[in-house]
DNA sequence: CGGTGCTCATTGGCTAGACAATACAGCCAG
DNA sequence: CTGGCTGTATTGTCTAGCCAATGAGCACCG
């Protein structure tokens, strides 16, 4: 494997940066040798040096910043808890550890960019049990931390539940929505959370203001009633640089005790038709 | 925004190719145009035919093939499911529209590469809180479905836990390493799920035979006992073409009825001790 | 003291061309 | 019909060099 002599020499120069990066030789922000220095250095073209931090920003280790250089990547992830709709404090006490933020979270302009009737997208309406000619009610926003974007969320609710709630209107809603649905009489009980990761649409990248290597995580959340009723999809997208996805769990009660052996279990090959975004 | 006449050439390149590959005039797995051909139709290079390329590789919606070509990647995603450790088969029947898999499940070769006495690195130390002289106990595996890597699972545990029980041997545990933790009295019974997106690093690369443009997800799961002791830690690696992580949850019971806003809640900045891979 | 414009180092974009590596098809000999 | 060889198309690697764009520092001027 290891065929050092023959590997091609933008590879070995990559190669070279990566370690310096890892062994923090290279701190986080610090500045590369310009692509000049690097090409002199090892005897080549800067085409060829520029190919090195080519591959060292596709793996997301490495920011350019026109002119002034290239820079090692410093990333700050923070804690998304799906489960903080119903649960704001964790009721595990082991979570400690993981919550000895810096309490910076407080500011959080949470601007909703817009309430529009939509027809939803096809994997929007299969989860919520549309035909294809009903509407549903998306909230947009993109939320903001310290002025930067950090993730957009993208709530679906089906039309003929929440006409006339204030869930309609683009403002907040103090009391959030799952108390609109409750007063509504479709209070959200049950939820399936879907994590799929991929690399950005070029939509998402100017939206997020996500810059090359980085990847995104897409959580799909479906809400459903006590009696099994969808009642609302939230599509959200999370910048892998930005966030840690955090789930506690209880070994439920025991019915038949089915012990199982290791987490993932079988991998089930996913329904085509909900495999959205097959090919991209 | 839309500047298009200033657009870079071979951004507009890419842009074309993408349209036809997201509207699915290229369907999955179609060939594209050779570098040549694109060259010549749009009166540049070869070099600046292949930056277009490049772009839609990191992407990962195309992979090459030398020297055959260019094609459109074909993803299929299978289902993850954490919590199948306690609840092989879903509680909510809302999952089933998740689960109409082509049950190709089945064969698992699940190789056990092999078990290793190890001192943990620090993010696993820290998680079953053990001093950094003490020793751990590492299964590693790389699951295979159709030959192909899937996934990696690294499973540590404290050595003081499991010294001479089935889990130090490199065998197969057909009840489940979990029942052993419960006859070693220490059965696990609570669980934390952290998932965190990232560009593979060049080993996983190598070991999941990964291509350029698959962010991986790293799923860490730390399990403790009744008591708040941590018993083991999993690291698992899912490479983001071949994955889909699903979880199922329920409203707790009433304590004091707390609604929050929206999924997600407010942000905690993650522990710079915990908030692992800093730099890469 | 403050703003205004210049210079410059550095990255971005692109051309032109050379040679290497390799899967595949097609041909030829047995 | 089979096995091996060869040619070819295509991508991978690299050189050499050009001009454009731009943030930052600096000198100059009001």
């Amino acid at each position: 494997m290891a065929r050092g002599a023959t590997a091609p020499l933008y590879q070995q120069i990559a190669d070279e940066l990566r370690t310096q990066i890892t062994s923090r030789a290279l701190r986080a922000g610090a500045q590369l040798p310009t692509e000049l220095a690097l090409a002199d250095k090892h005897g080549v073209t800067r085409a060829t040096a520029r190919q090195a931090i080519g591959v060292l920003i596709n793996e997301g280790l490495v920011v350019s910043s026109r002119p002034r250089g290239h820079f090692v990547r410093q990333v700050d992830r923070m804690i998304y808890r799906p489960q903080s709709e119903w649960r704001p404090q964790p009721a595990s006490p082991e979570m400690d550890r993981f919550m000895e933020e810096q309490t910076s979270l407080g500011r959080e302009p949470s601007q909703v960019i817009g309430v529009e009737l939509v027809t939803p997208p096809d994997e929007v309406a299969r989860r919520l049990d549309l035909d294809s000619d009903q509407t549903a009610v998306v909230r947009r926003r993109v939320r903001f931390i310290d002025g930067m974007p950090f993730n957009t969320n993208d709530s679906y609710y089906p039309m003929t539940l929440v006409e006339g709630s204030p869930i309609m209107y683009p403002a907040d809603i103090p009391q959030g929505a799952n108390q609109v649905l409750t007063e509504l009489g479709a209070e959200q009980v049950r939820a399936i959370d879907e994590i799929e990761v991929r690399m950005p649409t070029p939509d998402e990248v100017h939206r997020l203001d996500l810059s090359a290597g980085v990847p995104v995580a897409v959580h799909r959340l479906t809400g459903y009633t006590h009696d099994g009723r969808p009642v609302r999809c939230t599509i959200n997208v999370l910048p892998g640089d930005r966030h840690v996805i955090l789930f506690e769990r209880a070994k439920p009660a025991p019915e038949h005790e089915t012990d199982s052996t290791t987490p993932g279990g079988e991998p089930h090959r996913v329904d085509g038709s909900l495999a959205d975004r097959g090919t991209q």
